[in-house]
DNA sequence: GATGAATGAGGGTTCATTCAT
DNA sequence: CATGAATGAACCCTCATTCAT
C-alpha cells in the first residue's frame, strides 16, 4: 500500500482552497459589507475562477454563511475554553476572561467583527442564530453563576446580559468607527469595574 | 387672480408627498433592510409613482439619507430639550433623562432603529455623522459634566460614553431580536443603577 | 371627461410593446430553439433593452409559455370555428375542415410550428397542456361523432386520435425537415383520403 | 511477456467504459432531456470521473451524436432485417413486419425514443441525417414496392412514408406522454388495416 | 409635477471543457 | 488512462435611474 494517500492529498488541497476563498471572502466583504461584496471579487482576491467559488460554496449566501460561521464558532470556543481554565474562579475573574479573550479576538480579527455586526442587523428568512445571541447564551449563565455566589445583586439581573454584549458592541464599534488601531486589551478592566462597582466615586 | 400665496399651498402639498415617501421608505427599508429596500417598492407603498420619488429626492442614497437625518434630528433635538429643561440637576437625573428620551423614541419608532443599526455598520464613501456618533457627543459632554461635579470617577471616563451608548445599544438589539412589543422604559432605572453603583450587592 | 383616456393609451402602448416581444420570442426561438434562444437575442430583435422583456414577462419560462399559449388558443380556436360553422356536416367535411384549418395555420406560422414540437417533446415540471394532447381532444370529440354516425369503424376507433394528429405531425416535420415553403393544402384531401378509404386500390 | 493480445484485452475495457457511458447518457438525458442533461451527471451515473467521458467522446455533442447514433442504426437494421427475411411476401406482411420492428424497439427503448423526438426537433447546424428520415427513407422504398405490386393506389403515394412515419411518431408521442408502459404491440395490425382499408365500414 | 415604461450596467450562477496529478 | 478541481464564457435576471407623455 501507501499510495502516498491520494484522497487525502488531493483533499488537503481542496480544503486548503476552501480556505483561500474564506479568506478572500473575509477581506472583500470587509471592504464593501455583507451586501455589496462581489463573488467575481472574492474570486480575484483568492486568486481563482469564479467558478472555483462555486465550486466550494454552493452560492453566494452559503459563502456568507460559513464564512460567520467559521469564526463565530472559533471565538465562542476560546470563550469556552477560557472560561474551562478557570474553573470556580470567582465571578470577576471569569467576566474578565470572557472580556479579555472576546476583546483579545476583536483585535486579531477586526475585519470579521464588522461582518459580524452586519449580520446582527440583517433580516434573513434563515434564522441563523447570530453570534450575538450566542455570546449573550453565556454571558447569561456567567451572570446567573455571578447571582448564585452572590457576587451580582440579583434584581437587575435579567438585562445584565445584553447590558455586558452592549458594552462590548460599543467598544467595538467605537473602534471600528474611529479605525483605532490600538490593541484594545485595556479596555478590559475598566469594564469590569464599571460593570461591577459603578462608575460612582 | 387667486393670489392667497399659492407658493405656500404649493408648498405645503410637496411637503405633504414628501413626508409621505419618508414614511414609505421608512417602511420599505425597514422590511427589506437599507441596502435591499426598492425605491419601486418605496414609491408603491407611497402610493405614487417611481418618478415622483425622484421628484423629491436626487437619488436613493439621498432618500436614505433624509430618512435617517429626520429622525436623527428629532430624537437628538428630544435629548437635547429633556436635558435643557433639567437645568443643572445632578447627573443621575441627567443621565436618566437622556436614556429615557432614547427608549422613548425607540418605543414610538422601532423601525427606525432597526435602520439605525444597519446605517451604523455600513461603509461608505460619505463620511456620515452616523446617529451613534452624535448620541455619543451628547454622552461625552454628560460624562464630563458628570466628572466635573463628582458624580463620576475620573479615571475611566474616557470609556463611559461609548459604554453607555452600547448599553443602550443591548437593549435595543436584544428588543429587535426577540421582536419584544414591551416598552423598554422600565430598563432605563436599571441601566442607571449598573451605571452609577454598579452590579455587585 | 374625455381625458383621451390616458390609461387606455398607455395600455395600448404597453400592450404593443408585449405583442413585439413575442413576435420577436417567436423568431428568436424559431432559430436558435426553445432552449438556446437567449433573452438578450428577443431583446435585440424586438428593439427593446431587457430589461423590458422582464417588465412584460416575469422570466424566461414566462416568455415561452405565452408565447406557445397565444398561437396554441389562436389555432384551436380556430379549428373550434370551423367545426362550429359546419354545423352537422358529415364526418368526412368535418375532419376535412380540422385538417385543413391546422395546415393552413401551419402555412402562415411555420415557425411557431417548429416551437411546438420542441415543447410536445420537453420534460417539464409545469404540466401544460400541451398544444398536441388539445387537439387530440378535439379529434377524440370528432372521432366519437363519427362513429355514432356511422362514418367510422368502431373497432380501432380509439386509436384514430393519435394516428390523425400523427399524420398531421408528419406532414409538418417532413415541411420543416426538407425546408418546403409550398402551401400543404393539397395535402389534406389525401389524408381524408386515406384515413376513410386507405391506400388500397 | 503477456503477450496474448494486451491491445485486444484493452480494447475490450475501452469499449466497455465507452458502453457504459452511452447508457448512462441515455439515462440522463432522458431524463433532463438532449439540451439540458449534464455530462457531470452522465458521468456520475456512469461512475466515472468527467474526464474519463472526455477521454472517450470528444465533446458533448459527439457524445450525443454516438448515443443516437447507435441505438438509430440498431433499429434501422431491426427494419432491414425483418424486410430481409419476408423476401418478396406481400406487401402487407412487409408493411406489417416494419411496423413491428419499430413498435417492439420502442417498447424495450422507450427512454431512447424520447431523445429521438428531441433530434427531430433540433436546429444544429450539423446537418445529421435524423432517424426520422431513414426510417422515412425505408417507409418510401417500401411503398413504391407497394405500388410497384399494386398493393397500394398511385396518386397519393408520395405523401405515404411520411403519413406512415406520422402515425408511428403519433403512437410513440401518445404512450410518451401518457406514460402508458403497455406494449404496444396491438397497436401495429390497427395501423396497417387503416392504412390500407381506411377508417370507413 | 406626476406617471410608469424603458433602459442597461451590474452581479449571481451554470456547466462544458481542460489539464496537472 | 482515470481523476476531479479549476476555468471562464455565457446567460439570466435585478433594479436604480431617466424621460416622453
Amino acid at each position: 500500500m501507501n499510495m502516498h494517500s491520494p484522497t487525502s492529498l488531493r483533499e488537503r488541497l481542496r480544503e486548503t482552497t476552501r480556505e483561500v476563498i474564506l479568506d478572500a471572502a473575509e477581506t472583500a466583504f470587509a471592504k464593501d459589507g455583507l451586501n455589496r461584496g462581489r463573488v467575481e471579487d472574492v474570486a480575484a482576491i483568492a486568486g481563482v475562477a469564479v467558478g472555483t467559488v462555486y465550486n466550494h460554496f454552493a452560492d453566494r449566501g452559503a459563502l456568507v454563511k460559513v464564512l460567520l460561521e467559521r469564526r463565530r464558532e472559533e471565538s465562542l470556543s476560546l470563550v469556552d475554553r477560557a472560561l474551562a481554565d478557570l474553573g470556580h474562579a470567582p465571578f470577576a475573574s471569569r467576566l474578565e476572561a470572557v472580556l479579555t479573550t472576546m476583546v483579545a479576538y476583536f483585535d486579531t480579527h477586526r475585519t470579521f467583527f464588522s461582518l459580524l455586526l452586519e449580520e446582527e442587523v440583517q433580516r434573513d428568512v434563515s434564522k441563523r442564530l447570530s453570534s450575538t445571541m450566542a455570546l449573550v447564551a453565556r454571558l447569561e449563565t456567567l451572570v446567573v453563576a455571578g447571582v448564585a455566589e452572590r457576587a451580582l445583586r440579583k434584581e437587575d439581573a435579567g438585562l445584565y446580559p445584553m447590558l455586558l454584549a452592549g458594552m462590548l458592541r460599543g467598544v467595538f464599534v467605537h473602534a471600528l468607527h474611529t479605525k483605532t488601531t490600538a490593541p484594545l486589551a485595556s479596555t478590559v478592566k475598566p469594564m469590569v469595574r464599571l460593570f461591577l462597582e459603578g462608575a460612582a466615586p
